[in-house]
Order: structure tokens, then sequence, then C-alpha cells
DNA sequence: TTCCAGGACCCTG
DNA sequence: CAGGGTCATGGA
């Protein structure tokens, strides 16, 4: 990977496996907007980036480098060898080999704990689309306008946020949810700094003190907020397609999918549930 | 109109 | 303890 700098644009050349689209669209985290053909702005750490994409370069637009060192390197995962990764989950694995090369410029983002939680919890019987209507909902009505769009609240910005203020963002059911995670978090009963050092599952056992956060959306925090690549977040469409593929279309109990999952993937669980969600929703595979 | 979505809660038996 | 009805909301 080669970094350079040109005016105030960071712009990042030879790097595999990194697509700007299939990173952002392949629904892990809700906040961006397409600008136009693999150009994005994401708003994450008080920030909009404008990021595009050419054959040659990943351009950061308007980026210090200290911002790119100290935030973006993180959260695009940069450290990380993908192909080494898409190469072992690939190998005698036919179905893995088909859904990296659908996307292969996927990555695991490295998002905001709160942001995060937030987001997942919205998540729970919603489809993405809404989900990202009701997270900028929120974002407009309890964030700070930076530029053009509003930060996600912090919990200090959310703290006193009353159900009936959630309900207009669209929350819906979630929205007492919304309210335990944040006052949970504000009263001290859970800290979301402390538990990065927690295993995977000791993790997972303190999120889900939270009403309305179980299994699955413990899972996707776990994944996509603290980097706990052992986790595999089983929804509909990872439910599906496992069942598809792996256990002859029969209806199957999670726990069983999740033993597979971690008898199959290992310690690459995490990477291989994203490549095999965004591959079953956009084929519709077991629909 | 009915069904369903990156589910979890809670009541019933 | 397992199973399933229920929960807002809006698009297909």
């Amino acid at each position: 990977m080669k970094i350079s700098k040109k005016k105030s644009d960071i712009y990042l050349s030879d790097i595999e496996n990194f697509n700007i689209e299939d990173i952002l669209e392949c629904g892990q985290c809700f906040r961006f907007h397409k600008l136009g053909d693999k150009k994005y702005v994401i708003i994450a750490h008080k920030r909009e980036l404008t990021i595009t994409q050419t054959d040659e370069f990943i351009i950061f637009h308007d980026t210090a480098k200290k911002d790119f060192e100290n935030i973006w390197f993180d959260y695009f995962d940069l450290n990380t060898d993908y192909k080494k990764i898409s190469s072992i989950l690939s190998e005698n694995d036919s179905v893995l080999k088909e859904a990296i090369n659908f996307a292969k410029g996927t990555r695991i983002l490295r998002q905001e704990p709160f942001e995060c939680l937030i987001s997942f919890i919205i998540s729970q019987n919603n489809r993405i689309p809404m989900i990202k209507t009701v997270v900028n909902n929120i974002s407009e009505k309890f964030g700070e306008k930076i530029e053009n769009y509003y930060t996600f609240p912090s919990i200090e910005e959310l703290k006193n946020a009353t159900v009936e203020e959630l309900n207009e963002c669209k929350t819906g059911f979630r929205s007492g949810y919304i309210r335990d995670a944040v006052s949970k978090i504000s009263a001290g009963e859970l800290s979301l700094c402390d538990i990065e050092k927690l295993s995977y599952a000791d993790l997972k056992t303190e999120l889900m003190k939270i009403k309305g956060v179980g299994e699955k959306v413990s899972d996707c925090v776990a994944l996509f907020a603290y980097a706990k690549l052992d986790a595999f977040p089983i929804d509909v469409w990872v439910k599906r397609i496992t069942e598809h593929f792996y256990f002859d279309g029969k209806d199957t109990a999670k726990d069983k999918i999740e033993v597979f999952a971690k008898e199959k993937f290992g310690e690459y669980s995490g990477y291989a549930q994203q490549y095999l969600f965004h591959y079953a929703r956009m084929k519709q595979i077991g629909k």
C-alpha cells in the first residue's frame, strides 16, 4: 500500500481488496450517502469524509494526514490482509469462493461502538433502507451539524431523549430498547470503552444485559465495533444461505448453524459471515 | 390486502 | 424450558 498527499487530499494506491462500493453497500454501516459512481460521503468520528475510488487510487478528499493515520486507517481496517483471508476462506469452499468473488473489495469497518449499538438495535425486524432512514432521523434530531450532514449523537446528547421524541424518528417498538441502552451506559452500569478488552463471549454477555439486545444484535456490535472476528451474526439471510448450501435446504436451528460456522470458519467467522450475508441478500438466495 | 424485514421479549403450555 | 404471538413501520 502506498500513501501520498496531493494538496489537501490523501491518495492510496497499490491496495488490494478495497472496493468502496462493496464496503458501504454490504449492509454493515448506515451513515453514508452516495454522491456518484464509487463516490461517497461517510459521516463518522465527527467528520464528513468524501471518498472516491478510481482504477488507480482511493482518494480521501480534504483529509489531514493525521486524521488518516489516527482515524481512517483503523476505520477501514487497513492493517488487515484481506487477500490472505479471502484466499484461506475460498480454499476448499466453493460457496465462499463465489461469495467473495461477488464482492472482493468488502472489508469489515471498525465502527464507533455507541452508534453501532443503537443502529443494530434499530435493525431488528427492519429493512436496511429503513434502518438508514431512522439512524439519519436520530442524527438530525439529536446530533450536531458538521457541514452538510449531522453527526450521530453522543451518549450525552441522547441521554435525555424521550420515548416520544424517539418515536418521531420512526424507531417504533425499539424506542424503549434505545432508552434502556442509553440509561444503562450513562448510569455507568455498562462501559462501552471497558468492554473492549473482553473476550468475544464476555463482551456479548455484557451487551445482552441491555433490553432489546439479543444474540444477533450483540454479534453485530461485537463484529462491527469491536472487531471480534469470531462473531458470526445469524440473521434471516445468513440463515437462508447456510441452510441452502450447507444443510441441504432444511430448516436448521440457529445454535446448530453457529456450531457449524465456528467449526468451518473459526477465527475468520466474521469475515465469512459478511461475504455470505451480502451475497445472499443481493442474489436473494433461499427466498 | 397481506407479507416481511441484518430480532427480541414475554406469555403460554 | 421451548415454542410462537407480538411488537411499529413502510415497501413490495
